[in-house]
DNA sequence: TCTGATTTGTTCGTATGTATG
DNA sequence: ACATACATACGAACAAATCAG
C-alpha cells in the first residue's frame, strides 16, 4: 500500500493553480462553484474549500459570497533585456531603493564563476546577500558576486545607498548591461524562505545573470531568488 | 512552539543544492567532507549523508569512496530566441520526434489567451497535452493551445508524426517563430508528476510562449512543464 | 418588492490515520 | 500499551449575499 503523503486538497490546489497560472482561466473569470468542483474531483465541499482558501491566500483568486470565486489579476512582468535591473522595477513601481544587506562574505571562484567574470579559478570573490522589495508582496532575495580585487568594500556602499546601481557608480561603473541570463527553479533555503515570508515548501524561481559594462567587461554575477508566482519573467524575441 | 514539519537533512539539502545550482560550487569541485559538513551544520554525519544521498539521486553530485563528493556536470541549456523549439533540442540531442499525445480537449478562450492568439474571448480552442523526451532524463510535459477553427484535427497529425513542427506543416504553416516567452514555476499536477517521473513535492519550471508565423500571425500558445534542474533556460541579450 | 435558486460562509458532528509522549 | 493532540476528510444543516424572474 502506497502511503498517501499528500492530502487531496493539495492536489486539487495544484490542478486549479496550473490552470490559472497558465492563463487558461484568466483574470476576472469565474471558477466553477464549490459544489461543481466537489463533484468534479469526487470529494466533499470542505476539501475543495481548503484548496480554494489556499489559492486565495496566494492571491490567485478571490471569493465573493453569493457570487462565486473569481481569478485575480496576473502578477507583474519582469522583462529580460539589456536593461534588466531590479532598480528598474523599483522605479516602475515607484518604490525607493530598498536593498538591505544581510551578509557579505568572501570565497574563491569556482571554474564556472571564474568563466563568467573573466577571472582565474580560485580568485577571491565578494558575495553580497540582500533582500529587496518593490512592493509588500514583491520581494527578492539576491546574491551578488563581485571580483573582490576590483570591488572590495562595495557591500558598504550598498548598505548606504540600498542600490547596486548607485554603489557601482561609486566604483566608476557608470553604465552596465545584462549580457546573459539563466533561469531555474528550486526549493528555498531556510533563510531565503524566512526573508521572503514564504513557507519552506513553496518553490522559488532563480534568475542567474551576468552583467557587463559597455566595453563587454564582466561586472557581476547575480542570482535573484523570487517567490513563485509573484513575478512573471518575460522575454520578447523579435 | 513552532512545529518542525521539515527534517534537518532537507534543509541541509536545500543549502547545498542552492550553492551547486548557482555555480558557486561548480562541476568537478569537491564538497567539504561529510565530517566537515556535519560540523558546519552542527548535526550528526548521518544527517549530512541523507542530504548528500538525495543530491546524488538528483544527479547533482557523485560520491567516490575514499576520495570525496564531487559536483556533477550542469544540465544542458535551452536557449530562448526566435528559433526556440523542442524539435531543435531533439535534433541537438540526436533524438527522434517523440511526442506522445496524452489528451486533446476543447475549451473556450479566456481573455488572456484570446489576446495571445488574436481571437475573440470565448472562441473555441484545441488543447493538446503531450509528453516528449529528448533523453532519458530530459522529459517535458507540454500543453499546446490552438485556434480550433484553423487547426481542427491537428492532434491527430501530432499523434502520427510525434512532432508539432511536422503537424503544423500539414496545415500549411511552413515556418514559425517564438515571439514571446513567460517563465514561472510551481508544484506539479498529479498527472504531470507521474508522466515526468518526479515526486509531487519537486517543483517544475513552466515556460509559456506564443509562436507566430513570418507574417506575425499567432500560431499557438504553448506551455512547457520542465522538471526543476533538468534544463537550464538561457537568454542572451546582446 | 417579493420569491426562489444559487453560491459562499459558518458551525455543528463523525470518523480515521499519524505523530507524540 | 495507552492517552492525547492534530490533520485530514466526509456529511448535514443553516445563515448570508446575490441574482434572475
Amino acid at each position: 500500500m502506497a502511503k498517501n503523503r499528500f492530502p487531496i486538497w493539495r492536489l486539487i490546489q495544484s490542478e486549479l493553480e496550473a490552470e490559472i497560472r497558465s492563463g487558461l482561466i484568466g483574470p476576472g473569470d469565474q471558477l466553477p462553484s464549490e459544489s461543481d468542483l466537489a463533484e468534479r474531483f469526487a470529494v466533499n465541499r470542505h476539501t475543495v474549500r481548503t484548496a480554494l482558501a489556499n489559492l486565495a491566500m496566494l492571491g490567485l483568486v478571490r471569493a465573493r459570497r453569493g457570487r462565486g470565486v473569481f481569478v485575480d489579476d496576473r502578477p507583474p512582468e519582469y522583462r529580460i533585456d539589456r536593461d534588466s535591473k531590479w532598480s528598474e522595477i523599483e522605479r516602475q513601481m515607484n518604490a525607493a531603493p530598498s536593498g538591505r544587506v544581510l551578509a557579505a562574505t568572501e570565497r574563491p571562484a569556482s571554474a564556472v564563476i571564474a568563466g563568467f567574470l573573466d577571472l582565474a579559478e580560485g580568485a577571491p570573490l565578494l558575495l553580497v546577500e540582500t533582500v529587496r522589495g518593490a512592493a509588500p508582496a514583491l520581494l527578492i532575495y539576491s546574491y551578488h558576486v563581485f571580483d573582490r580585487g576590483r570591488f572590495a568594500g562595495i557591500d558598504e556602499a550598498v548598505r548606504k545607498t540600498g542600490s547596486f546601481t548607485d554603489a557601482l557608480a561609486q566604483f566608476g561603473v557608470g553604465r552596465f548591461f545584462r549580457a546573459s541570463t539563466w533561469i531555474d527553479c528550486r526549493m528555498p533555503r531556510p533563510r531565503e524562505a524566512e526573508a521572503l515570508s514564504i513557507p519552506l515548501d513553496a518553490p522559488v524561481l532563480v534568475m542567474m545573470y551576468v552583467d557587463k559594462d559597455a566595453g563587454g567587461r564582466p561586472i557581476l554575477y547575480g542570482n535573484a531568488v523570487i517567490p513563485s508566482g509573484s513575478l512573471l519573467v518575460r522575454i520578447d524575441t523579435l
